[in-house]
DNA sequence: AAATTTTATTTGCTAATTCAATGATTGCAG
DNA sequence: CTGCAATCATTGAATTAGCAAATAAAATTT
């Protein structure tokens, strides 16, 4: 098993070892609750105060036609709620139940904290901290790749010329 | 768009963006190659030498039926062959084409560099071997894990060292 | 205010992903 | 040698992902 054997130690392919390692061990631990990584981020999300599924796109990193039917599975599991925003009834406002809100209460020391653990076994708080700012920093680099990609800041009109 | 709004500073939700972020600016780049990353991930691999499905499985991260598929599809387009072992017919040897192995090493810096220096922007040379050497670890902790939770065997069944 | 554009969510369609089952081959104990 | 378990790869069937189109409600222009 041990994903060792390999020569490429390029950053973004270690991250995407370690990523996907986490999530395969989450989505074990979530499988009896009828959840993958996705739903479980939704319910712990959710946890902070009710969002509308454009907020939970966004908070989650889960695309956002996706995350509309797994609102919609979620539901139906009775974990969640789904209402118009009466201030903006082109929102959606998504909230726990009961039962969703006891499920994510009941779990949430082991997702917050047990797999962070796992990975930061051997490092002291120094250095814990300073790889976690390392990664807001990639972040911070990322978005700013972003916007020199998309320079179009000032004069997005796009006329409508053809069908 | 920015990925800012978020309270959830977790190790391993901050790489999760990250990754995510990476992945979709390698499928953007890959997409008139026909590819996405795990594509790309397979094509760049083989340039390192033959290997079998069940290694690229593990090297690349792909689901072992996933990359089946996905390997008759890169077939398709030429760019590599399968044939079985003859050693082991159990096993099928995955090569490069003519085709894929000039696509590969045309493209190769892009791959394994401009992605990484995004990231990396702003970081200095200790800095950056720190944070790799820190994935590495991280890499070690979950396999460490692993081990703990499934302590079903006794003897550590370390084959194929160095394919 | 009518027309246009933008924002928010859902749905239709196609392709890809997954788990589980299968077929084929090898390793090994008796 | 024979039978049984393990390994490797593929495939079947059901689920899910993601793009684009559809729907609907604000916001903005004219």
């Amino acid at each position: 098993m041990t994903v060792r054997q390999t020569e490429d130690r390029s950053i973004p392919f270690l991250m995407h070892q370690i990523v996907g390692h986490v999530e395969a061990l989450v989505n074990k631990w979530a499988r009896p609750l009828g959840l993958k990584i996705e739903g479980v981020r939704v319910l712990f999300r959710l946890l902070g105060g009710d969002r509308t599924v454009n907020e939970l796109a966004r908070l989650t990193g889960v695309e956002i036609s996706t995350l509309s039917r797994l609102l919609g599975r979620m539901t139906d599991m009775g974990l969640l709620t789904r209402r118009r925003d009466e201030a903006d009834a082109r929102s959606v406002i998504v909230s726990l139940t009961d039962k969703g809100r006891k499920m994510a209460l009941e779990h949430q020391p082991v997702y917050f904290k047990d797999y962070e653990d796992i990975l930061l076994s051997g490092f002291g708080t120094a250095q814990a901290n300073l790889f976690r700012q390392h990664l807001i920093n990639m972040i911070e680099n990322l978005n700013a790749a972003d916007e020199e990609t998309k320079p179009s800041t000032e004069a997005p009109r796009v006329r409508a010329a053809g069908a």
